[in-house]
DNA sequence: CACCGGATTGGCT
DNA sequence: GCCAATCCGGTGT
């Protein structure tokens, strides 16, 4: 299945992007381990006009110094003092877009996965969260910035899975409550009727 | 250098 | 439904 290329992530459309991820295949390799799942939901975060974005004014900080870079790196950041969240990297050089990876549905290295996660393979919450699927596909912080169109740990395929308009849910973001009239735009994205999104439902 | 709070999760009431 | 966990980025002294 091919690698999505940089022309993919390189649109200023963060929202299509955004969009348009749902249904690829979110890869993982880390030392001959092998995961990998369904983007089944994602939310759109754009600076400079973006409140609940880290680079909201275009700031520019040790943190978010990795949204200004190239499109189709990640952007990976701890959240809480206990989760990895993982982002790719969109539009121009200097244009802080990102897309957050929220929920994806596992396909394969579910064994894998569940020993990542302390629970059974079978468990309906292995990835369906954030902050969890980046610890099911072994994703940290060390790996932020790593280029997501070369590098053979971390990677996004076209899979072919086809989603039409009419199964795309779009709602307000999850927990940008603090981001004033941002926190109402419809910019989290998700696959209709699929049990491997996150909450809220 | 001290303080504040978060793009979340899971356990307990 | 409520809340602790846990740490570091960001900000101001």
């Amino acid at each position: 299945m091919p690698v999505l290329p940089g022309s993919f992530y390189q649109t200023e459309d963060v929202l299509h992007i955004a969009r348009t991820l749902i249904g690829k295949t979110l890869c993982t390799s880390f030392d001959d381990q092998n995961t990998t799942g369904r983007i089944v939901e994602t939310e759109a975060y754009r600076a400079p006009e973006d409140k609940a974005s880290h680079a909201y004014g275009n700031k520019r900080t040790k943190r978010t110094e990795t949204m200004f870079g190239p499109a189709g790196h990640a952007y990976i950041y701890l959240c809480y003092g206990i989760h990895h969240l993982f982002n790719v990297v969109t539009g121009p050089v200097n244009t802080a877009h990102a897309v957050l990876i929220r929920a994806v549905e596992p396909l394969t290295g579910l064994d894998v996965m569940a020993e990542r996660r302390n629970i059974k393979a079978t468990s309906i919450r292995l990835t369906a969260g954030p902050g969890i699927l980046t610890k099911a596909l072994g994703l940290t912080t060390k790996h932020n910035g790593y280029d997501l169109t070369t590098c053979r740990k971390v990677w996004i395929e076209d899979s072919g899975f086809n989603v039409h308009d009419k199964d795309i849910i779009k709602s307000p973001r999850v927990g940008v409550d603090y981001a004033e009239e941002c926190a109402a735009w419809n910019w989290r994205f998700r696959l209709r009727n699929n049990p491997w999104t996150s909450k809220p439902h």
